[in-house]
DNA sequence: ATCAATTTTTAGTCTGGCTAAAATATTTTT
DNA sequence: AAAAATATTTTAGCCAGACTAAAAATTGAT
């Protein structure tokens, strides 16, 4: 029972979707995946087929047991090899994503857990993104919020992004932000969102309601 | 220009051929890949038009210069990787191949020579076998021998096999000869070709001709 | 010059995934 | 509850990449 490449990138896309939306209609499938829903639909007949989706027509697909294990060791196997890209290899975090996204569908589970192993078994990616156990079992964070809920006069340390993306990851570099990074919430201008942070250093940044919207933090006691 | 994992084995096979036969036939090539001469013939073509090799009609293919610098960063990846598999998640060297084989179609330079820096430039693989480094050199060793040659009397060192095969490797396992061991030739029987062995520790091994013939050593001084 | 071995051509197969358009279901609106 | 809008599926076929089997052509050796 071989799992195409292709087949771990639609199982991963409805895991993503499950999660949001409860369900994954075939519509959504083919946007995240850059397709087309006729597609999806033959692609789900052999996912269904093979045991690794439940699929009845136009009642859109959830994933088995065994399609939702295939798919968190995929994501496992993604976040491991960033973490592996980043703090080994010295790679940028807004650099790693397009080479894991090859090597995440290579090897079978020994060989995910040794990776992770030698990792010393991490928790989260450099995007901070939570990272699946070998049973599959995602600890999700606590007292984890979107930075545009931060209160004026809080402290708060940057613990993830909602938005992976190449353009947003470059745009978070050029601004100097990265995961860890402390700062102080000075004020939020009601008139658009947007806000001021200063850092310890006593620097000051403006952030647009667009960029805090996608930043996660954690409050500091 | 992509190259596709299957080119990329081509140039892998037409680079081995070229340097033990000096050309790489037809045939030759379609036995190491388990195909048949008239696929060789398609996929010649192919790379021809690529640029990859030369290639005229019956005249068998060699690598052109960009050809051969692909070639050879395939093989460093894939050396480098067995370096990684043995030495940092603890594989054992007969069961890195499988693995490797399927890394070594991943990334770009750039990450290839990060891999390489963090794993300190290394020069020879677990089998024995050279690593080009970045501009495709390969420091040849000198004063290795097949142990077939080794006389009676010497001591020498393990430090490479000419068959990397899971069965062969798997069979040294089994005898307890690894890379870096050390043995005195005590004896070669003339009737099969057969030879004595003695570790440090005194004990004796037997080894069949075609066992010795596949193993490279470095006698003692 | 002929024959054996090798290589190429031809013609077609197979897999995996895709598309476009038509047909069918479902959901929403009124 | 019927019509309209939306979503999904079917149908039919394309396409890339690599392969095969058998026939034809070429080469090289004697």
């Amino acid at each position: 029972m071989e799992v195409s490449v292709s087949q771990e990138n639609y199982l991963k896309t409805i895991l993503k979707l499950e999660r949001s939306e409860g369900i994954a209609s075939n519509q959504a499938i083919a946007q995240n995946l850059d397709s087309t829903p006729a597609a999806v639909t033959g692609m789900l007949r052999k996912l269904c087929e093979e045991g690794l989706v439940e699929y009845e027509a136009y009642q859109g697909a959830k994933l088995t047991q065994v399609g939702e294990q295939h798919a968190l060791s995929t994501v496992r196997k993604h976040r491991l090899w960033e973490v592996f890209l980043v703090e080994k290899l010295n790679f940028r975090w807004d650099t790693v994503h397009q080479l894991a996204e090859e090597l995440e569908h290579i090897g079978n589970e020994d060989f995910v857990n040794r990776l992770a192993e030698f990792l010393g078994n991490p928790l989260f990616d450099p995007h901070g993104d939570p990272i699946p156990d070998a049973a599959g079992n995602i600890r999700e964070r606590v007292d984890v919020v979107f930075s545009s809920e931060a209160e004026a006069g809080t402290m708060f340390v940057v613990c993830g992004v909602s938005d992976s993306s190449d353009e947003f990851l470059r745009h978070l570099n050029r601004l100097g932000i990265e995961l860890g990074s402390k700062y102080h919430a000075v004020e939020r201008f009601e008139f658009d969102g947007s806000m001021e942070w200063s850092n310890n250093q006593g620097a000051r940044i403006l952030i647009s309601s667009g960029v805090s919207e996608k930043i996660l933090i954690q409050v500091h006691a």
